[in-house]
DNA sequence: GGCTTTATTCCATTCGTTGGATTAAAGCTG
DNA sequence: CAGCTTTAATCCAACGAATGGAATAAAGCC
């Protein structure tokens, strides 16, 4: 349903506008902001007095070496707004708290809950999350909300974790509700390679707003960034790749996924079933997590010491990675592709130096140049970008927040 | 860069919303206008008296048969705005003049020009414009401008097609400026996929606002619109899934596309290789388009009169199809899916029962139900597309128009 | 004929933005 | 060093878009 805007929302917006600006841009000038988003000196000068009475932003102190009148440096003030980001992995449980300034505060780590209800779940989170709050000895109301990341497939309008075949355990759990709860703040879920995306987006200083995030960790999955925007899809599913078919020669391994798919060049289970055939691991038990990350890590050291059999493994999974990110540049026409997730450090050696050449080799238009990059972020993308979707949620401008009726 | 934003803008925006929602639902009262957008009844009336004004609308009669007062139903005037669209395709050269209330006026159909150089091109499809709009009788102040739909690769900030595989004649012809001077209307060129969606969402009734559109003609193409918007890419050359693997145990073609691509799969070339080996028809000249699409049109035939050989490759070509349209639903998170182009009528026949059981098997997140829809429009999609791409530009409330700095 | 219901418009007000003038604080200049 | 230029930020009046409440219009209902 389209619907109209009007000038509270508007201002709103705005304000945002600014705010998101200083946020990119710390130290910029009040002259700056009105040059950068195109409005008046006055509105800029009645929106930077809001923000600083909401200690959103504060006054630097001027540097005082140009021309005319020295400017103001206006900062967001760090201690303005906090968010929580929770990443729930099969293996690892990822905790941080952010700061209005980008910067993490507190993170934690801990195995993540197994076998246990939900209820018992829920609970460890809040109290974590609570414990975190106190420890860094933050203003609760200065809290902006809780983020959670977590694998499909969800209900992101329920806020309702499904069926994650990963995570057994967490079937129908209703995160938000409880979290909700049991903590006091809002709670936004959203899919782990969004919430990765979000955080990729935010901390990239390139000028490039569009790209694709593959997400490589007990999974795979994909995110896609067009014009600042992380896309969600219908039922905020997007990103299933893990079938796209990258080599119609590969071999049938012990293992669900699709054969010759993405999932079954990449993801540690697979990429562990292969090594055991090699003989450079043994195979260990296919439902512990740990311990097929364990023998991933082990397979990637030996690859990294120079075992030829490893290095095989991994330099075809990277030519199969780049097929599979071929079909997603043609499909979506972006440049630039991100790598990240758990799994990610462990393989970019392997993988950076190759991949650049072998996507090029499956582009259908001719492009300029893809740039292929690794996270910013580094392992805990996912987590710091629940929490960026809370800071997103409130602070950044969507042009969905302009129109009549939208939350 | 993100932009702020200011009333002027504003008023436009809400303008052209309601505008809008008169264009979807016609005979919509003011009232029902209110309720649509979220406005004020006053902003509606305001707005309405404006749309008047300026002969985009126009009041209708009374029905009168309710409780109240009786609304006085509006509708858009269909000859408050016109725009012509001309869809560039390897064999057919199609252009339609298009009204306010989304009719085709007239619709002209020729054979591409093949070996001629680019000035009489763009000369001839200037003097078809021109003529068209003699001949409807329309007002040429009330054409908005004149859209074109092309095979890619394009540069549309340029507006220039680069090298078409498929058009091996049309390479670097500067379309906008060249088609601009000569008819002295604003030219806007895009991708035949993204305007074939772009005819296809505004036609399409459904509430659904989300959906692929795989595009089957001279090639394929995808485009893919999320949240009421048509997605473009970073250089509007979305849409190239012809490499996307389908069937990992394709046989080889004489053929340049990808062993077990989608185009290998569905286009009429591949389609006709595949029937010549069975005989079904004579292999034709393979760079002779016309000659391609007869084959391809006799090989149909031949399947629905029930030939055994025909509809084995048809039915294969479906199963390798549904394995594509897998890939981009679970990707990109859409519950629908609509096919169209050319080749489409011949083919639906023998498609679409088959389809949405086929594409069910390949969904990774579970889904209600997956729709799959001909196009509502037909052959012309895209040279319809490219007249509503015209429309939209200057009428639909885009919320890049809200900001400030933007054309 | 009066009452209710629904649609639309009139009037006064609110509020965000804008344009022009003003103040502030520096460097440059003779 | 006083005046000039330059850049930054703010003050003030005005504009314009949307809103809320009252008023008007046109039907059906009792």
């Amino acid at each position: 349903m389209r619907r109209g805007s009007n000038q509270l929302r508007l201002a709103d917006f705005n304000q945002a506008v600014v705010l998101d600006v200083l946020r990119r841009t710390p130290g910029a000038s009040r002259a700056d902001l009105r040059r950068e988003s195109g409005l008046s000196p006055q509105t800029i000068s009645n929106i930077t007095r809001r923000l600083i009475d909401d200690g959103l932003i504060r006054e630097s102190t001027p540097s005082g070496s140009a021309r005319g009148r020295p400017s103001i440096p206006l900062v967001v003030d760090r201690d303005g707004a906090f968010s929580v980001g929770v990443h729930i992995d099969p293996a690892r449980l990822t905790t941080v708290l952010l700061d209005l300034d980008g910067q993490v505060r507190l993170r934690r780590q801990e195995r993540t809950p197994q076998a246990t209800n939900p209820p018992e779940v829920t609970a460890l989170i809040a109290a974590s999350v609570d414990s975190m709050i106190r420890e860094a000895g933050v203003d609760r109301d200065r809290v902006l909300g809780l983020g959670i990341a977590a694998p499909g497939p969800l209900d992101v309008h329920a806020g309702v974790i499904l069926d994650p075949p990963q995570l057994p355990n967490w079937r129908n759990v209703r995160l938000r509700s409880d979290l909700s709860q049991a903590t006091g703040l809002p709670v936004l879920l959203d899919k782990d390679v969004t919430a990765a995306a979000t955080a990729e987006l935010r901390s990239s200083k390139d000028a490039s707003n569009a790209f694709v995030f593959l997400y490589l960790g007990s999974g795979v999955g994909a995110s896609v960034v067009i014009d600042n925007q992380v896309l969600r899809g219908t039922t905020n599913n997007i990103g299933e790749v893990g079938d796209i078919i990258v080599d119609p020669d590969a071999e049938q391994l012990e293992w669900a996924g699709r054969r010759g798919g993405l999932a079954a060049a990449c993801v540690p289970e697979a990429l562990v079933i292969q090594a055991a055939r090699l003989g450079l691991v043994p195979l260990p038990d296919l439902t512990d997590y740990v311990a097929i990350d364990d023998a991933c890590t082990s397979l990637c050291e030996q690859a990294a010491a120079g075992n030829s059999g490893a290095v095989w493994i991994l330099d075809r999974a990277a030519r199969r990675v780049a097929v599979g990110l071929g079909v997603l540049i043609n499909l979506l026409d972006v440049s630039r592709v991100v790598l990240g997730g758990p799994l990610w450090n462990r393989l970019s050696r392997a993988f950076l130096p190759v991949l650049p050449e072998l996507v090029a080799r499956e582009l259908v238009v001719a492009r300029p140049a893809i740039v292929v990059d690794g996270s910013a972020i580094g392992e805990h993308v996912a987590a710091q970008g629940a929490a960026e979707l809370v800071m997103d949620h409130f602070l950044a401008p969507r042009a969905a927040a302009l129109l009549v009726g939208e939350s």
